[in-house]
RNA sequence: GACCCCUUCGUCUAGUGGUUAGGACACCGGCCUUUCACGCCGGUAACACGGGUUCGAGUCCCGUAGGGGUCGCCA
């Protein structure tokens, strides 16, 4: 039988971190072993179902790369979905549950209760053949010995979780049931429950948690556990893609940095950890550089667009050749305006202690040089201008930096940026020329 | 209160009875350099604790401690 996972957020208005890994998993295995994955929406309280939250979900998994097989095709309930076994919005299917319902009422497994209907659960242990705790044998808490039978719908007639969860896994025939440890207990429940309905219950398979960095529990406030926050903040999704796979699943090797695709490649269950995993925005800070380090030009054009940074009427060679510089330097798409935009307009300000050092008046007679030296190099590139500074240097007896802080400041302004040669030479000859000048106004 | 899961450097992890306990992030030092958010080299740092089993235990068993989860007419 081929492989069927699901994915079955509720629309709460963010999707956690954890949750993103969840359905990355569940993604991945499909992957991997060539099966569907199904998006499923589990939008019983409808207090908190926006169109609006159901977006979020959906855009988060689409910024993820997680692509659905079956599911919805928007964020209308009662709009159109893809796939043979839908609908695929828990809100639409009420009367699939009724029908469950009663056919567990007429085995004289459900029974009603001041008009809740509870489900008549085994009073003995359960055991959870699970694909990474192994077998997990739960005992009935004192609390369930007191009373084992567990509402599966609520006086109001509304269907509770652990009945819809179950009853919409056999419908959709969901072969692999991949989630958060946090159901593992529940799980007893819901093995009951396919039982009940005479089906053989699927694999299941519970990962670790993710928690915060001192070990908390992580919850909708805290620091990093709204995906949106990353894709706000122009992260790059394969790097948070790749950082959360890490996150209790492991190659085996040494491999950190590795494309999507070959993720999907080595992903598999049983190499999945069974200890909780701490959330490391440090890891995730780095993950995102090696990425963003590694994207094609064009891409990395369209995010330093959207981080801000002003092209003016600059050519696209330019722009290239400029962001060129840039790119296996900057950790952050965030800091590119701050770190190129000397590039795009001639209006900046010095930074007030970088020209404080570097217009020093000790410092103008060898600039003065610099600028004399820079105007007659007959190859205006990194390598001979290089080579031209230093020889300067050396005939003035000065250090290198004599020369270099004032160039620096005078076409960036600030003390961070791409190499000094490497900027001057996309800067072209004369425009360095022009910004030299404009410094040596300032320093008398 | 009961039940379930977990425990290797600060963090993510490799390790399936015999290892100098490996890698990555972070940190520290050095080099290069432009004073940097690049790069290169090196370093500090871990088997929670106590009992077993065994010639031998990070690896197997039991216990303790600690962390997390669940027990709802929330999902």
């Amino acid at each position: 039988m081929s492989v069927r996972v699901r994915f079955a957020p509720s629309p709460t208005g963010y999707l956690h971190i954890g949750g993103a890994r969840t359905a990355l998993f569940n993604w991945l295995y499909a992957r991997h072993a060539g099966g569907k994955f199904v998006l499923r929406v589990e939008d019983t309280d409808e207090e908190r179902n926006t169109p609006e939250a159901i977006n979020v979900i959906l855009e988060g998994l689409r910024w993820l790369g997680l692509d659905w097989d079956e599911g919805p095709a928007s964020n209308d309930p009662a709009g159109d979905s893809v796939g043979d076994r839908g609908p695929y919005y828990q809100s639409q299917r009420a009367e699939i549950y009724a029908r469950r319902v009663e056919e567990l009422k007429v085995k004289g497994l459900a029974y009603e209760d001041d008009g809740a209907i509870r489900f008549r659960m085994q009073r003995e242990a359960v055991t959870i053949p699970d694909l990474i705790c192994g077998d997990v044998v739960r005992e009935l808490t004192d609390r369930e010995q007191e009373q084992p039978d567990f509402v599966i719908v609520r006086s109001d007639g509304k269907p509770v979780f652990h009945l819809v969860n179950v009853v919409d896994d056999i419908e959709m025939g969901i072969t692999h049931v991949i989630r958060g440890e946090d159901h593992l207990s529940n799980t007893a429940k819901h093995i009951a429950l396919f039982r009940a309905f005479d089906v053989e219950p699927p694999q299941f398979a519970h990962i670790p948690l993710i928690l915060n960095a001192n070990g908390s529990k992580m919850s909708k406030r805290d620091e990093g556990a709204s995906l949106e926050g990353w894709q706000q903040a122009g992260y790059v999704s394969s790097a948070v893609t790749n950082y959360l796979s890490l996150l209790g699943w492991s190659p085996k090797d040494d491999s950190q940095v590795m494309p999507l695709s070959e993720i999907i490649e080595r992903f598999d269950l049983p190499q999945i950890n069974r200890a909780n995993a701490r959330f490391d925005l440090e890891k995730l800070q780095w993950m995102n550089y090696e990425h963003l380090r590694a994207l094609p030009m064009a891409d990395y054009r369209e995010r330093a667009v959207a981080a801000g940074v002003d092209f003016g009427g600059a050519t696209e060679d330019y722009i290239a050749a400029a962001l060129g510089t840039c790119q296996d330097k900057v950790k952050q798409v965030d800091d590119l305006p701050t770190f190129c935009s000397f590039y795009f307009t001639d209006e900046f300000d010095y930074d007030e202690a970088m020209a404080a050092k570097a217009f020093a008046p000790d410092n103008k007679e060898p600039f003065a040089r610099l600028r004399e030296v820079f105007a007659g190099v007959e190859d205006f590139t990194p390598e001979p201008l290089e080579a031209a500074l230093k020889a300067l240097a050396e005939e003035l007896d000065v250090k290198v930096r004599v020369l270099v802080m004032p160039a620096r400041c005078a076409c960036t302004g600030v003390k961070v940026g791409p190499s000094l040669y490497d900027l001057m030479a996309v800067l072209g000859r004369d425009r360095v020329l022009v910004r030299f000048d404009k410094a040596l106004a300032a320093m008398s």
